[in-house]
DNA sequence: GAAGCTTTTGTGAACGGTCACATGTACCGT
DNA sequence: ACGGTACATGTGACCGTTCACAAAAGCTTC
């Protein structure tokens, strides 16, 4: 998997004449601006931010020479004197999930949309200390709002140490509120999930859970439980797994060969299609022998062998809702609080009525 | 799929503070630092730069007092003086493909271990007024480096158009030299895939491509043609998909009802996926009936039903490549070239020899 | 044609750091 | 006690922009 081409073209670099020139050449900068056109500096700098008082002639030579000699401000210099960075950070967690993903391609755009760009960071693993350093590394640049996506718990205790000044958003929720939470309903959707099972008739329901330091992980194995408990059935100690539909492979080999449940919650889609492969493998039919519920709904689960029951998340518009929460909250419109929004469930060939 | 719940919890909001003491509470400057440290502000600055020549006792009692304060330098100013970003910019598509997303992943954890940050864009669609806005956006944030993981055709038309001064990578090519490329070689791994299918014995191969402007979705058709062209075998015109399990789901609905071929390339796994749900539906069987291979080997191709044959791409190796090219490149060894990363073919259950 | 108003343009200072250079201090040998 | 050297610290200028304010120019109006 390593590289075994390499076809290297050097190019006449036009790099020789830097050095027969010994002066930098350094980008043009307002003041060059003013020169070219005959204004003064502060001409330019208005006709920048568009100020209303600027001749309409002044302007379009100052934008002319703009145009010409390509002329970008300089936003670091702005960011200075306006001591506003435009920027709002966001803390990630280093995984391509779909959910993260999804969200943070929503918030990128309405960011964009309003004007501000996107810092984003990622932890490398979920522990205390490289949260908190990612947490850190966003503070220096003079963000003006966060959104932390990353969902391990810990971060909760990074975020109350640091005493973060600027508005932020997670986009999970432990029920302790220090900023403004937004988040999916796990516990709800895990509920439907487990209902559903339930009304198909099942009695000894499993579940595959995500990593035990992830909150939404957490949450959907509390509305497992709830919902369990609630019907005055037997619970079992969750699996904790990865995520990965290689771990619902593996943990379904080992678990079907005691045939003592009929019905399995997976934490998400890709755990659930692990599982129905184990499944299969095993000469087992889903939904004839073992009904199957995965969470999330990706694009894929649709078309899954048999296509999933799931609960959908709208990532998109928990980004969204992000951004506009901050934005509010920039606007002065300070409200800290709580939202959910509800997940649904997605009945799809994966379930099936228990055959006495 | 709205939001039910709105849970509003307002709490004593300690801004109040802030309205009774009219001063604003501005952050600590490095000047700040420097009084209560009793030293003067280079001083300050040396700590934070750790330079040498600096007494042990000075540089402890300027970190207690940073500490104490919460200082935190400003790096908009610091910017604008070392006329350094420390910036990447990235300009991504507005997707959340497995791919991209992967890499971009990779991406930023190199460049964070290299003290850089990223600026990540991504362009709403795929025209050229949105992606040229999306670089110029980038380039006004006056980053170090770029990096374009945006893989439709018409970025290159704009990298040539705004002339870009900073040194940059494309992960995606196009056989033109821009600046420096990096790329799978799409059409090496479309010949590996098409080549595994008719050593099988196929002959009536047909090719389920992505989005026209996609350079991938080009490279991919045109491995395809190039392989059966040398064999000699019937090409026929690829069928334009959109990369979603779905398309390939209703296009194999479609192209199943005259079943005059016996093997499908799908040019992502996702639409692999739908192909085969669609082959089930009409009661055919994989391989059996049809050979199907996909693209990109996504963590839950090896668990698809049936397990889907594909061709591997290292994501994580190209995101990490692109930043190490990069930065050899800021260091002054500057080196316009292209290189090329193997995809490697993953034989899997969904291909099978042709029964005659 | 000068006062008075509005519109347009220009000047100094500031934002928060770093650089180049100047100055101060401690230690050494003579 | 002296100068030389190395180390430690301080001062002024500058990066590129915007803000507050000053000044100039243009237009009415009498």
């Amino acid at each position: 998997m390593g590289i075994v081409q390499r076809v290297t073209v050097h190019i006449l670099d036009e790099t020789g004449y830097q050095q027969m020139e010994p002066e930098k050449v350094r980008a043009p900068n307002i003041r060059d601006v003013a020169r070219l056109a005959g204004v003064s500096y502060q001409t330019v700098s208005r006709v920048l931010n568009d100020s209303p008082s600027i001749r309409e002639t002044t302007k379009q030579r100052v934008l002319d020479v703009i145009q010409e000699v390509g002329y970008r401000p300089n936003q670091a210099a702005r960011a200075l004197v306006n001591r506003r960075s435009r920027t709002i950070g966001v803390l990630s967690s280093q995984s391509a999930h779909y959910g993260p993903t999804t969200s943070i391609n929503a918030i990128e755009v309405a960011a964009r949309e309003a004007g501000y760009r996107l810092s984003i960071t990622s932890t490398a693993s979920g522990d205390y200390a490289s949260i908190k350093s990612a947490l850190d590394y966003l503070l220096s640049q003079s963000i003006e709002a966060l959104v932390v996506i990353a969902p391990q718990a810990r971060v909760f205790d990074a975020l109350r140490d640091l005493s973060i000044t600027v508005p932020f958003v997670t986009l999970e929720s432990t029920g302790e509120n220090l900023g403004h939470s937004l988040s999916v309903d796990q516990v709800y959707g895990a509920r439907l999930a487990t209902r559903h099972l339930i009304e198909l008739g099942h009695t000894e329901i499993i579940h595959i859970s995500g990593p035990q330091d992830w909150i939404e992980a957490d949450a959907r194995m509390k509305g497992y439980l709830q919902e369990l408990g609630e019907a005055e059935l037997r619970t079992r100690a969750p699996i904790l797994g990865d995520w990965t539909a290689s771990f619902g492979y593996y943990a379904g080999l080992e678990l079907l060969r005691f045939r003592d449940f009929s019905a399995v919650f997976c934490g998400n889609d890709q755990m659930a299609l692990g599982f129905m492969h184990a499944c299969r493998e095993m000469g087992l039919d889903v939904p004839g022998d073992i009904s199957i519920v995965g969470f999330d709904d990706i694009p894929e689960a649709a078309h899954f062998f048999p296509p999933l029951t799931t609960v959908r998340q709208n990532f998109v518009e928990i980004g969204r809702r992000a951004i506009s929460i901050l934005l509010d909250e920039l606007r002065g419109e300070q409200e800290v609080g709580h939202e959910q929004i509800a997940p649904e469930l997605i009945v799809r060939a994966s379930t099936a009525r228990l055959s006495a």
